[in-house]
DNA sequence: AGCACGCCGACT
DNA sequence: GTCGGCGTGCTC
């Protein structure tokens, strides 16, 4: 028998299968979608099985495959096949699919003996009769007695819980026996069964969706109208049929609450993925998977690809969140290999989203997803108020952090003993350090990029590559003692409060403090507990948490997203703005909502107060369509990138003519430009955009031309399918 | 990806 | 005359 088996190296020259033998010792054991250990030129190194088969007609001398990696891990039928529908898709290599299937813990060659842990038992070996006897016979081991009296008893026994001299005796009269049992890191809690009567919104939702087919739906849910409920009624639904289910969330540190509500529902029954985990407790989790030990799978993007079988539904829940496509290489999203799945399995596909995507929604009206809407929220909680602070007219009150309605909200907050969260979209101290009296400004030696203060640290930061300098006290150009700083950071947000409520305490939450693990769910429960009156951070304090205490959001500075050079910048703004407020008055306390801005009169913001979608999509998509952009068109980028930048700008003018010359004529080629980061850890980057709506010759274009032009080792291309921003 | 083979410039 | 630059090609 013969295997034909890819290569653990992601390079465009050896994106093909080898051809090795399978000796006889492999034989019973060796399946397509396993890692095995193979002889490659000089080294032995792991690869991935494609296919058996019994017949060659290579003419060469073959090799034989060393070993199978972990003979548990094997991609099945449906995996293989969405491997391959996922490379199609991106244009990655093979191998490059499969790998991003597994669990990386098998990317690297491992002593699997790290990633188990076992239970020892010790039990009986000999008859209820036997030990007896021994008993009787040796009435003086009363250490023995006790532990085979124990054993008599129970069938096993925990063998920490045990002396050894006495045991080892016992082992050597061949009494007792070792028991391991394999056990999982994670642990989850008991099954919590509570009666529950659901809302008219939900039961409405439950009675929309057909389990039983195949089917895309849109739930569009305010914050708070308890789309969690929904999904856990349906899984268990599904988990009652004998069949699985995965529910994907955006990010499991900011989900813990989801998690935890499932564990408290479900709980040995589900399995969490993400790549929080480490090696070790993935391996677990996967395994659960595989031995069939649990129905469900809450986790991240990667989680889509867990080898459930059986699969009954797919729940995606904040549809919207750009981390569902991955941002590095294979450029997938989320979405389409659910959609594969949904196929494949004839099952239903649930997105659901307060501010669903335009694409999302735009597919939801024209009648291709089912759209299920739940517009008022659970209980008597009702949505925040929302103003909108003109900050051009508090200038001339001198107040250009705090607005005079801010102030005076937090002082409030403060002696009620409620608790507020402040939304600054940018970390570090300022956002730019300049020389008032030669205009010098410190920017990023390997980055087209201005510095950011960070002023804890006396650093100078470049935010894309990590470059850092000393800030000095002087210009380094013109030594003048003129340095100031312009803009607004997280850091001294912080200082500011400070100095406006000194009685205030102040939790801080940005990539800065929550670098080490856990340092996120710290924050979070302290916050919750009451330690800290006022949550100060970025986009990460936006997402998923529920503070009862929360009566006040204030938004310190919307047009830092707004202004943002992309066509989604609204888009985001929108949802990331509706999501911070509905932050706010999640109980029975009332919450409010400030926004400073200095476009008061912009019509996202507006629609923002009016907790309008509908507003807001319509307005958007006439943008949309004006401008040709998504859901109207499709969109891919493709991006050449080199240290050298005539190389990287030479190769872009090749790659034009060649679209040019093969594409249809009604795809748009826009560029060559230098892209939205055009110079980032010396690397340059230019980029062409395509415009289409149906190009027949599209993915054989770019096919080849990944084919045609990867081999310049010089300049590396990049092609994104559907790229989120441009 | 890694490594060998192979053909042209500055050195003991 | 040699050491070494990295261009091209191969790995079952």
């Amino acid at each position: 028998m013969y295997a034909e088996v890819l290569i653990e190296y992601s390079s465009k020259s050896i994106d093909k299968t080898f051809t090795y033998i399978i000796p006889s010792h492999l034989k019973e054991d060796i399946k397509v979608g396993m890692k095995v250990l193979v002889p490659f030129g000089p080294k032995t190194i792991n690869g991935f099985v494609t296919n058996i088969k019994d017949n060659i007609n290579e003419d060469y001398e073959l090799k034989e495959i060393v070993d199978i990696v972990d003979k548990y891990f094997c991609l099945n039928k449906e995996l293989m096949e969405l491997g391959a529908y996922l490379q199609s898709k991106t244009l990655c290599t093979k191998i490059t699919a499969y790998q991003t299937m597994l669990p990386s813990s098998l990317k690297v060659k491992e002593q699997k003996s790290n990633y188990s842990k076992y239970l020892t038992y010790i039990k009986l070996n000999k008859s209820r009769e036997t030990i007896e006897d021994y008993i009787s016979k040796y009435p003086r081991r009363t250490k023995q007695i006790e532990i085979l009296n124990t054993l008599l008893e129970n069938t096993r026994v925990l063998k920490s819980a045990l002396s050894s001299p006495a045991l080892n005796a016992l082992l050597e009269e061949d009494l007792i026996t070792i028991e391991l049992e394999q056990i999982y890191r994670l642990n989850n809690k008991g099954i919590e069964e509570e009666k529950v009567t659901f809302t008219k919104d939900q039961q409405n939702a439950l009675d929309n969706i057909n389990l039983n087919e195949e089917n895309t739906y849109l739930i569009h849910g305010v914050t708070g109208s308890g789309k969690t409920e929904v999904y856990i009624e349906l899984i268990k639904r599904v988990v009652k049929e004998d069949k699985t289910a995965i529910l994907l969330v955006p990010e499991i540190s900011l989900t813990t609450q989801i998690v935890n509500k499932f564990y408290n529902h479900f709980g040995n029954d589900v399995a969490i993925f993400h790549s929080g985990l480490s090696a070790g407790e993935k391996y677990d989790e996967y395994l659960k998977i595989l031995r069939e030990e649990v129905h469900i799978v809450v986790g991240t993007r990667s989680a889509i690809f867990t080898p459930l079988k059986n699969l009954g539904i797919i729940i995606i829940d904040e549809e919207h969140s750009e981390t569902f496509k991955q941002d590095s290489n294979p450029r997938y999203h989320v979405l389409d290999m659910a959609e594969f799945r949904k196929h494949y399995n004839h099952i239903p596909l649930i997105l659901g989203s307060a501010t669903p995507s335009l694409e999302t929604m735009a597919r939801a009206l024209k009648g291709v997803y089912k759209y299920i809407e739940m517009p008022n929220r659970v209980g008597k909680s009702i949505l925040p108020t929302i103003q909108i602070v003109d900050m051009a007219e508090e200038m001339k009150r001198y107040n250009t952090i705090f607005s005079e309605p801010l102030k005076s909200k937090l002082k409030d907050r403060l002696q009620k003993q409620e608790q507020s969260i402040l939304l600054l979209n940018r970390r570090g101290y300022s956002t730019i350090i300049t020389c008032k009296s030669c205009g010098f400004t410190y920017k990023c030696p390997h980055c087209d990029i201005a510095l950011t203060y960070h002023k804890s640290s006396g650093n100078l930061r470049c935010h894309y590559c990590g470059y850092a300098i000393f800030k000095g006290e002087v210009c380094p150009e013109c030594h003048e003692k003129a340095l100031t700083d312009y803009g607004l950071g997280t850091e001294k947000l912080e200082l500011e409060i400070k100095k406006l409520l000194p009685s205030a305490r102040v939790i801080r939450m940005d990539a800065d403090t929550t670098r080490n693990k856990g340092a996120h769910e710290d924050i979070i429960n302290k916050f919750k507990n009451h330690e800290y009156d006022i949550l100060l951070g970025t986009q990460m304090i936006s997402k998923g948490l529920n503070f009862p205490l929360v009566t006040l959001v204030g938004v310190i500075n919307a047009d830092a997203t707004l202004n943002i050079p992309d066509f989604r910048s609204g888009e985001r703004t929108f949802a990331l703005l509706s999501q911070v407020a509905g932050r706010a008055g999640r109980s029975i306390l009332p919450g409010e909502v400030i926004i400073q801005t200095f476009n008061p009169d912009n019509f996202t913001l507006k629609c923002v107060k009016n907790n309008d979608y509908m507003k807001f999509y319509n307005y958007e998509m006439t943008n949309r369509h004006k401008l040709d952009y998504p859901p109207y068109y499709y969109l891919t980028s493709i991006k050449t990138s080199s240290k050298d930048y005539d190389a990287a700008s030479k190769e872009i003018s090749k790659v034009k003519k060649y679209l040019e010359k093969n594409l249809d004529k009604s795809t748009i080629i826009l560029g060559p430009t230098t892209a939205s980061m055009f110079k980032i850890n010396n690397v340059y980057r230019f980029q062409i955009i395509l415009k289409y709506k149906r190009d027949p010759n599209l993915f054989k274009t770019l096919k080849e031309l990944d084919e045609l032009f990867m081999l310049n080792n010089k300049v590396n291309i990049e092609i994104d399918n559907n790229p989120l921003s441009l």
